[in-house]
DNA sequence: CTGAAAGCGCTTACAG
DNA sequence: CTGAAAGCGCTTACAG
């Protein structure tokens, strides 16, 4: 038998489709009758409403698209499970957008969930020059990445993070410390913090960048090079998984850290945090980046007339562990 | 303005609805100076389509529902993105249902997703006793766990899995390895291949289940003090994390790896090879196994004849790091 | 080659 | 307190 329709629990029950609408959205005034009838119907039938009619009619989907870089690194894995928790807990879906890293992707999913009508959009990915989030006009909120006008940004103190790193580094007697990040452009506010630092106490600043859209694999390559041709004792690595490479690659070159080698990464994703827990890093709040992005959105979706109010970054904070 | 609508561009190219659709659906002869009103009226006001008003015509959504325990957690993030690849190169859409590791959440999103008129379900939970599974009539696969009658499972081949631990922890010199178990019930083939290969070699095989919904935390405070009560010079552990558990427990308390105690993981996420490349583990074929769900879900969703084939279990392999 | 009409499964004014 | 009818934005027989 076919997945029962309101025509079917109304046959059933023996009143018109209106009254079992209203019933089930708990509208104007039922006899305790009427609802017991419909309530039995519904529960012998087995009865769900089909929530794309739904949709079609509210002119909205309860359907929230989350762009990320890739759920497979564990920094956005547990971002994806925080905006997810908070979406769930406010009545939304999530549909999961994974570019795999490519830029391509992102253009399509945003095409996508326009068609889908989703209510709102969360991005967090790196891809620059994505042209598609100024031509969309549904409420977006980006976290960590700056979209464009009026688009707001969550944002963790990526100033504050690259003093903490750089100080740190620097008070454990580390007086060549390397920044190790993706790229080096001008918003880049922990490279900036880093060039700072280094240039308060008379240091030379070096930062190295591997690029986006380059495998964990030629990252890996690029940064063991790098290391072995330029001579360091401190390396800041603007993510954990880049600072484990470097962390690896002193394994393998007989360095000893964090004697040799002082050791800082960034994000201190639980994940990574349990798996090598004397890792120093700078802890972003994920989940009160996620939290704070769920809530903007949300306000944004509600109430048109909202602005992008330019909110304060979210305190982080360094982890102090043994490869430092 | 609002959102543009079919009956926009019908007005706009100056022709009926039903022609615009066809335009759009390349359905039927239409003549070329036709599709170019069309095309030009669909440019010029941004048309978009909206899938939610073809879902409720098509009888189908093209949204697939994934229920994980959590993406926060490396092995289910990178099991996810491969999920949603294989999904999105079939043209599905993928419904995150992270579970945020409670069996209430399993239960309430299975409805949802019914509810959401989702064309299929790929599950990879392992709360057991999850009643909704037999109850929900749409096609459903589930991933290393088995949901009920009907109900493909797509699995690597844990006994192998748990013979390939076992036997490298005693041929590298270890005596007395234990076994480390979320549960250890009948059906865990990894627990029954190490109890089979030890009881070959004449050692006595010790089992330590910590159970499932306990936090990482707790994981660890167990692990450590069960360690610590029970000698041993092993480590079998049936996941990655917990092996890097039990690493930190012999660096805390002085133990040499792999000298005193040799450590085998289990799962080989590539975020946690990356930061642990040196962990002897057993690697799951994750883009196989996610690629491999896909497939039969899309089989059962477009035929509906299509039965529980027996699948062979997919191969795993060890990889063997300085651990062990 | 193109259009008017019915219908997907619901909700919501509007009557009664 | 309850029901008949219109409509959400599309597609699809059915005519012409």
């Amino acid at each position: 038998m076919n997945r029962p329709k309101l025509q079917d629990v109304a046959a059933r029950a023996g009143v018109s489709v209106t009254t079992v609408s209203r019933v089930l959205n708990n509208r104007g005034y039922l006899s305790d009758d009427i609802k017991r009838r419909v309530d039995d119907a519904v529960s012998e039938l087995g009865y769900r409403p089909n929530e794309i009619a739904r949709s079609l009619i509210g002119q909205r989907s309860t359907l929230v698209g989350l762009i990320v870089p890739t759920v497979a690194d564990p920094f956005f894995g547990e971002l994806a499970s925080h905006v997810e928790g908070a979406l769930a807990a406010r009545g939304y879906k999530m549909l999961l957008c994974d570019c795999h890293d490519t830029p391509e992707r992102e253009e399509k999913y945003l095409d996508l969930l326009q068609g889908n009508r989703v209510d709102g959009i969360i991005s967090s990915t790196h891809n620059r020059d994505v042209a598609g989030y100024g031509r969309a006009d549904l409420p977006i909120v980006a976290i960590d990445r700056r979209l464009g006008e009026g688009i707001p940004t969550v944002n963790s103190d990526n100033r504050t993070g690259g003093v903490l790193a750089t100080e740190h580094l620097i008070s454990r007697g580390s007086r060549a410390p390397v920044h190790l990040t993706a790229t080096d452009h001008p918003g880049n506010q922990r490279a900036a913090a880093y060039r700072e630092r280094m240039a308060a106490h008379g240091l030379e600043p070096r930062v190295m960048a591997y690029g986006y859209n380059t495998s964990l694999d030629e990252r890996r390559a690029a940064i063991e090079t790098w290391l072995t041709v330029n001579p360091c004792d401190g390396v800041f690595a603007s993510d954990d998984l880049t600072a484990l490479m470097a962390l690896e690659w002193a394994r393998k070159t007989g360095r000893r850290v964090p004697d040799d080698l002082r050791v800082v990464g960034y994000d201190g994703s639980a994940g990574l945090q349990l798996a090598v827990p004397g890792l120093t890093t700078v802890r972003q709040p994920i989940e009160r980046m996620a939290a704070r992005a769920v809530d903007l959105l949300i306000e944004r979706m509600t109430d048109a007339a909202a602005g992008a109010t330019a909110e304060a970054p979210l305190p982080v904070a360094l982890r102090h562990g043994w490869t430092s």
